[in-house]
DNA sequence: AGCACGCCGACT
DNA sequence: GTCGGCGTGCTC
């Protein structure tokens, strides 16, 4: 018998299988881990099939040294999984089995959590009158016997709690502990649901592809629950997915009120142990539902009787680090292969997946009303050039301040939805028009006024912020664009008596952070939250009566084909936070071009309308889902190569294009938007070809590599971000 | 990826 | 004369 095993290490080279024997003494079963003498090192290979003949000189082989757990971490549709994404998104073999399990797996060996606790020594002498501090610290430990060292270092300061361990006073000692997730409290509400929530759950019944159209505020994740509960009493499991930014302190509590220890939560909160445990818990089937975000589509969970993606529409699902994969198609791998059903649930469908459901192949199901009965909250338009005409220069319009006014004096609360981070996008001099940049990537530094740093918002690096340029010497520097630092700060100068807070990815970095800020603005009254995307998701407050999107250009000026798209979605989203509860709530959108239809949809909550609009453009100008772009990006530290690389392959693809000529919209070649990332040179292959020769150009394309290429390739398909 | 082999420059 | 640069090629 031979085992045929895949290397686990991401080179180009070693992305195919190798043979080896099998030892008498060991047992080993498709799917294991195994450790194989590969050349003169060790390494680690996953058992991807076992035959009784081999292809390669059987002399030549080696046996396998040793296994590394006792059963098979890759299970059968994962493998079946693995072969299908390496093929159709043209990734190595080893990176996609890598996708499926735990990071903390492949690396160390999980670590026992160790918390560190002092207590006081049995023969203490009492530190000396003078220490204050420290007399104080052992008072408390006196009364209070053991304690965690952190917690006691914290109260008392490290130096203070140090300075008593030294003397051995105190003593400090390591208690092995168990990883428990935290979690708020609620307590399970079956909410008895609508008639139009009911329909929804009885049409969802076959195991076939389902969009669920529901306006925010519909009650959509009512019927999911209702849908996976119907599933748990067949005996099967479930797969709900939900994006990153909404999987709040909230969400996850509402979910294990429901289940229990029945459901598994994946998200980047937990620890690499939590991580690992949940893992475990899903493997050997203690876990029936998986909560997660876009990574949870890989778990280990089998028997699936339904997969959910909520907020099917959300950009979050595709990931955009290597290795790039798209969580519909693998989501519609697995609802195959395990012949069940699939949901994607929006209030503002992709304008992709809305298609296929016109097309009947997905099948349509919609909530045009909110289980309160309530109208969507009105939405006013504001133009921002006229405001400027009218000597009005600030970020706020003059309505959206009248009406934050009118919040503050009823002592109720408020949204304020930024596009940006960062105090503001940039730093330039007047003079001469230098814009500090990044010494690795090829992009604008971007200005944090907390840090009063410049930070590259691509690698992390930091730099000092300018006060003199460089290039002329001016003492001149500009603040490009405004961020959420700066219109917090502004909003507190013009409501000193309000609670103003900050939500974005530098307040909610901490873990639970997320959950803090929140729990502040619960009890701010009145109160103004000012964030970016992470606040249009799915938090309910009650007293919310305003939201103010403050630049809704932002998302139409970027280039790419779905910003469109991208800003209705937003409006739409972030007007739903307002008047969650019976009070009628209000949205003023500030624009620059308030005479774009997109807004005219918006405003109107005419999802339809903007999809007929926005599908026939598609339609008309050839791009997706009515045409495919395929970029196809090169990376190397050498400009030199990459170029090179780069440009044997546009021949090749010349020579495609050539031969299908009527089906090519665009070829071209380039630098990429960013040229440098991480010390990284960037170039790029960018197409748009017509559909019904898609899948076999893509292959052909694929092929277009060639065997001396050394930059790393990338595919990617209907690219969201051009960077 | 990492390690060996191999073929050319500047050094005790 | 040799030590060591990293280009090329191989790993079951």
């Amino acid at each position: 018998m031979f085992a045929k095993i895949i290397i686990d290490q991401d080179a180009k080279a070693l992305d195919r299988v190798f043979e080896y024997t099998i030892p008498d003494d060991i047992q080993v079963q498709v799917g294991e881990r195994v450790m194989v003498p590969f050349g003169k090192r060790t390494l680690q290979g996953f058992i991807v099939d076992i035959t009784d003949n081999c292809e390669y000189d059987a002399s030549k082989l080696k046996p396998i040294s040793s296994k590394i757990e006792n059963f098979a971490v890759i299970k059968p549709e994962m493998l079946k999984l693995m072969k299908y994404m390496a093929e159709k998104l043209h990734l190595k073999l080893a990176s996609v089995l890598r996708l499926f399990l735990p990071s903390e797996m492949r690396t160390d060996k999980v670590k026992e959590l160790v918390v560190r606790y002092v207590k006081l020594a049995n023969n203490f002498e009492m530190p000396s009158n003078r220490a204050v501090k420290q007399i104080e610290l052992v008072d408390y430990l006196k009364a209070n016997g053991q304690k965690k060292f952190s917690e006691v270092s914290n109260m008392f300061g490290y130096a203070t709690l140090s300075a008593l361990v030294k003397k051995g006073a105190v003593e400090v000692f390591e208690v092995q502990e168990d990883r428990e997730p935290e979690f708020d409290v609620v307590k399970n509400e079956h909410k008895k649901l609508t008639d139009l929530q009911q329909r929804a759950v009885d049409t969802i019944c076959e195991n076939k592809t389902y969009l669920l159209h529901g306006v925010t505020g519909s009650g959509k994740t009512e019927v999911y629950m209702n849908l996976i509960e119907r599933q748990l009493e067949k005996g099967k499991a479930a797969v709900m997915l939900v994006p990153e930014i909404s999987l709040t302190p909230q969400v996850l509590a509402n979910f294990r009120a429901r289940f229990g220890d029945k459901v598994a939560l994946i998200h980047s909160g937990l620890s690499a142990g939590e991580r690992f445990d949940e893992w475990k818990r899903i493997f050997f089937g203690k876990a029936k539902v998986v909560v997660g975000a876009r990574s949870a589509i890989f778990c280990p969970i089998e028997n699936v009787g339904i997969i959910i993606i909520d907020e099917e529409h959300e950009q979050s699902y595709v990931s955009e680090s290597n290795p790039r994969y798209d969580t519909h198609m693998i989501a519609e791998f697995r609802r195959a292969y395990n012949d069940c059903t699939l949901v994607l649930g929006s209030a503002t469908p992709s304008i992709e997946s809305y298609a296929k459901a016109i097309d009947g192949e997905y099948t349509l199901v919609e909530m045009p009303v909110r289980v309160n009965g309530m109208e969507m909250p009105k939405i006013m338009l504001v133009d921002m050039l006229m405001e400027l005409r009218q000597g009005n220069n600030s970020v706020f319009s003059i309505p959206l301040k009248y009406e934050l006014q009118s919040i503050v004096e009823k002592k109720k609360q408020a949204m304020i939805f930024i596009n940006r981070r960062g105090f503001s996008s940039f730093q330039r001099c007047r003079q001469c028009g230098y814009v500090a940049k990044c010494t690795d990537c090829d992009v604008s530094l971007v200005y944090h006024r907390f840090e009063n740093k410049l930070k590259c918002h691509y690698c992390g690096k930091r730099f000092k912020a300018l006060d003199i340029c460089p290039s002329c010497g001016s003492h001149d520097i500009k603040q490009g664009a405004v961020g959420t630092e700066r219109v917090v700060e502004e909003l507190q100068k013009m409501f000193p008596e309000a609670k103003i807070l900050r939500m974005d990815n530098d307040t909610t970095s901490k873990k639970n952070g997320h959950r803090a800020i929140l729990n502040e603005f619960r009890n701010a009254k009145p109160g103004i939250l000012v964030g970016t995307q992470m606040i249009a998701k799915g938090h309910d407050f009650e007293d919310v009566l305003l939201v103010g999107i403050v630049d809704a250009d932002q998302s139409l000026y970027q280039s790419d084909y779905r910003s469109i798209e991208r800003t209705f979605q937003l409006i739409t989203q972030v007007s739903g936070r307002a008047g969650r509860s019976e009070n009628q709530g209000k949205v003023i959108l500030q624009t620059y071009s308030p005479r774009h239809y997109v807004y005219r949809f918006a405003t109107n909550y005419d999802y339809k309308g903007f999809f007929k609009k926005e599908a026939n453009l598609r339609k008309v100008t050839n791009f997706p889902p009515y045409a495919r772009i395929v970029r196809i990006l090169f990376t190397n530290p050498d400009e030199k190569i990459v170029a090179q690389d780069c440009k044997v392959c546009y021949n090749k693809v010349q020579q495609i294009r050539d031969k299908y000529q009527n089906d090519f919209v665009y070829l071209d070649v380039m630098k990429a938007p960013l040229n440098k990332i991480k010390n990284q040179f960037r170039y790029q292959i960018m197409m748009r070809f017509k559909l019904e020769k898609a899948d076999e150009i893509e292959k052909a394309v694929f092929d277009c590599i060639d065997a001396k290429c050394k930059s790393s390739v990338f595919f990617e398909i209907n690219p969201n971000n051009l960077s």
